[in-house]
DNA sequence: CCTGGAAACGTAACCGATAACGATTGCAGT
DNA sequence: ACTGCAATCGTTATCGGTTACGTTTCCAGG
C-alpha cells in the first residue's frame, strides 16, 4: 500500500523501457532519432504504466505549451455564454484552456489579483490569455485579449457595438412617443457602460430631447444595483414613461420594481435592457432589449488570441462586433404622448 | 527592446537584493530565519521588480499547492451554477480554483480525456479535483470528489437525493388523477439517471400503475434528446396524460413539442421537470419541476475535497442533498379522470 | 580493413522554485 | 579569550520534464 498513490513519471516508463528518459520524451513528442523497435517498447512501457507526462513540468521546460488561460471575476450565466463561443473557437485547435478563479473572487474583492494571476499564469503555464473583468491594462510576458475591455485600455479586445446599439435602443423608445426616458447606467470603469450611456445622450440630443441628468441612475451592471435606483426613478412625482436599463440584469429588476410598485409594463412604462440573455425572452412581458452575442465575443476573442500567439495576426487590435434590437413586449407608446 | 517582455524570476530579485534565491524564497513564504533589514532589501526589490513567483514552478517542487481542480464535460447553465457555489465554499480558503477544459470538448467527444486531464494536473498542479462528467472512476494521486458520479462509482461524490425527488414528483401526478405518464429518461451511465428512473417506477408501482415500457423515452439530460422522444410520446394515437422529464431542459422541450402538436399544457398534457433550472420558473406555463441545488451540490463537492485534501475528512463519502417539488403552471388534473 | 558519417541513444544542463543541510556570524556565558 | 548555541544565509539536490551536445553503433564506400 506504500507506493499505491505514487505518481507514475517519465522515468518509471523510461526504467521499464529500459532507455533513458531522453529517449522516452522523444517518443512521447514524436521526436525524430528513435528506432522502431524502441518506440514499440517505450509506448507499451507508457501502456503498461498509464503514463500521462505532467502539464506542469513540462510548461516549466518549454516555451509552447498550448495552453491559453482565461481569467474572470465572477461567474454569471454570460460568462458561460462566452465560455461556450471560446471554447468553440479552440475547438480541435491543439489548444486547452486553463479557467483561473480565485477564491477571494466571492463577495469581498481585492483588487489587482487578476494581475497576480495573471503573471503567474503567464510566467510559463498559458501561452496566452482572455481577461474578462472590469479591471485595467496588464503586463504580461504573453498575449491578452480583453473581452469588454475598460475605458481607453489599449489591450488587444472585443467588444460590442454599444454605441450604435443603445442609440438603437432608445430611438425605439423615442419613436414610439417617449420623451421623459430614465437611464441605469453600468459600471463606469467599462468602456461598455461608457458607450452606452453616450448613445442614450447621443440619441436623445438628435431628438431634440434635452438631456435631464436626475433621470439618471448609477449601477454597475449587477442586477442588484439596479433596485434601489429603479425604485428612485419611480416613486418621485413624475417618473419617466420609459426606462432603459444598461443590462438586462438590471432591466430585470426594474421589471420587479415596477411590478412591486403597481406599474404595468408596457403600458405604464416601457423597459428596454441590453444584452438579451436567455431569461429576458422567458419573463412577462418579454423583455425588450439590444442582443449582444456573448458567445461571439468570446468565440471572437479566442480566435484572436489564438492568432496573436502563434503570431499570425494582422487584422485590427480591437474586433467591434454588431448588435441588433429585439423588440417584444415590454414597450410601447406612452399613455400621454404629450410632455407634461 | 530586448528584454522588454522576459519574465522576473526569483534569481532577479535575489540579484538584485544582493541574496540567494533561497532568501528570496524565505521571505516570500513568511518563513523563519531572515533579518529584518534583509526582508526589507528583498520586499523593495520584489515591489520594485514586479516580481510574482510562477505558478508552474512552485508547483512542481512542493507537494501542496493550495490549488484546487475543476474538470467539467461541458459548459451549461447548470455548470455556472456549480461553479458559483464551489467558489463560494473556497472563498477566502485559501485554495484557488483552475478549471480545465480540453479543446475537444465541444462537439466531438473524445473519450477519457478527463483522465487524461486529471492525471496531467493531479500530477503536481492542484491538489484535488471536482469532476463533474458523466464518466467513471478516476485514478489520481490526489483526491477527487464527483459531483452527480456514474453508477457505481466508489469516488466520494455529491448527489442529490434523485430516487425521492422522481418519486414525489410522479405522486403529484398520481394524485392528479393521472394514470398514463411518460418518462423521458437522462443519460444512462449516471448515478442520477438512473435513480429518477427508478423513482418513476416505484411510485407508479407503489400506486399501483403497471409500468408501460413503450412510455418511457431515452434522453441524455441533454435537451435536444428529447425532442424526438417527446415526438413520438405524442403522436401516438393514445398520448400520455402527463410526461416527467428527468430534466428541466428536457422538459422545455416537451413543453415546446407539445405547443406544436397542438396540445395545452396543462389542458391536454401535464409535464414535470427535474433541476429546477431558472429558465423553467420564466416559461409560459411556468415548469412545475423537482427543485435541486446545483450550487449547493457545487458548494459541499468543495467543502468534501477540502476536508479530503487537508486530511481531515470523516463524513461519509457520500452526501445526498435533499430535493424539494415545485409545482407550477404544467401540471393539473386530466381531462378524464378515467382511464382510457 | 579502415574511414566517414548518419542514425540512435545517453548525459547533463536547465526551466523556476523549495528545502535539507552546511557554513558563517554574533553574542551570551564562563 | 574560548566554547556553544542561535540566528542568518548560501549551497546544492531535487521536482519532472526538454534539449543541446556528446558518445556509441552500424553500415556503406574506398
Amino acid at each position: 500500500m506504500i507506493e499505491v498513490n505514487a505518481p507514475v513519471t517519465m522515468s518509471d516508463v523510461a526504467r521499464a523501457a529500459g532507455v533513458s528518459t531522453a529517449t522516452v520524451s522523444r517518443v512521447v513528442n514524436g521526436h525524430y532519432g528513435v528506432s522502431a523497435r524502441t518506440v514499440a517498447q517505450v509506448r507499451s512501457a507508457i501502456e503498461q504504466l498509464g503514463y500521462e507526462s505532467s502539464l506542469v513540468a513540462t510548461s516549466l521546460r518549454r516555451s509552447r505549451t498550448n495552453v491559453l488561460g482565461l481569467v474572470a471575476h465572477s461567474f454569471q450565466s454570460y460568462t458561460a455564454e462566452v465560455l461556450k463561443g471560446v471554447m468553440k473557437a479552440l475547438s480541435r485547435s491543439g489548444f486547452d484552456l486553463i479557467i483561473y478563479a480565485n477564491s477571494d473572487l466571492y463577495g469581498s474583492y481585492s483588487e489587482g489579483w487578476e494581475q497576480r494571476h495573471l503573471t503567474r499564469l503567464s510566467g510559463t503555464l498559458t501561452d496566452g490569455c482572455i481577461v474578462v473583468t472590469p479591471w485595467g491594462d496588464f503586463r504580461t510576458r504573453t498575449p491578452v485579449v480583453a473581452i469588454d475591455p475598460v475605458r481607453g485600455s489599449t489591450t488587444p479586445s472585443v467588444i460590442s457595438d454599444n454605441l450604435a446599439g443603445a442609440t438603437t435602443a432608445v430611438e425605439h423608445l423615442l419613436g414610439l412617443g417617449h420623451r421623459r426616458i430614465g437611464f441605469i447606467a453600468g459600471r463606469d470603469s467599462l468602456a461598455s457602460a461608457w458607450s452606452r450611456e453616450e448613445g442614450y445622450r447621443a440619441a436623445l440630443s438628435t431628438a431634440g430631447v434635452p438631456v435631464d441628468p436626475t433621470l439618471i441612475g448609477r449601477g454597475d451592471f449587477n442586477p442588484e444595483s439596479a433596485t434601489p435606483l429603479a425604485r428612485v426613478l419611480l416613486q418621485r412625482p413624475d417618473p419617466p414613461s420609459a426606462i432603459f436599463a444598461a443590462s438586462d440584469g438590471m432591466a430585470l429588476k426594474v421589471l420587479e420594481v415596477a411590478r412591486e410598485l403597481g406599474f404595468s409594463v408596457p403600458g405604464d412604462l416601457s423597459v428596454v435592457g441590453f444584452d438579451n440573455i436567455p431569461e429576458s425572452a422567458l419573463t412577462q412581458p418579454g423583455l425588450t432589449t439590444v442582443d449582444q452575442s456573448m458567445y461571439q465575443l468570446g468565440y471572437e476573442a479566442a480566435r484572436m488570441l489564438k492568432s496573436l500567439v502563434t503570431g499570425e495576426w494582422d487584422e485590427p487590435s480591437q474586433i467591434v462586433l454588431p448588435t441588433s434590437l429585439v423588440v417584444r413586449d415590454s414597450t410601447a407608446p406612452p399613455k400621454s404622448a404629450a410632455r407634461p
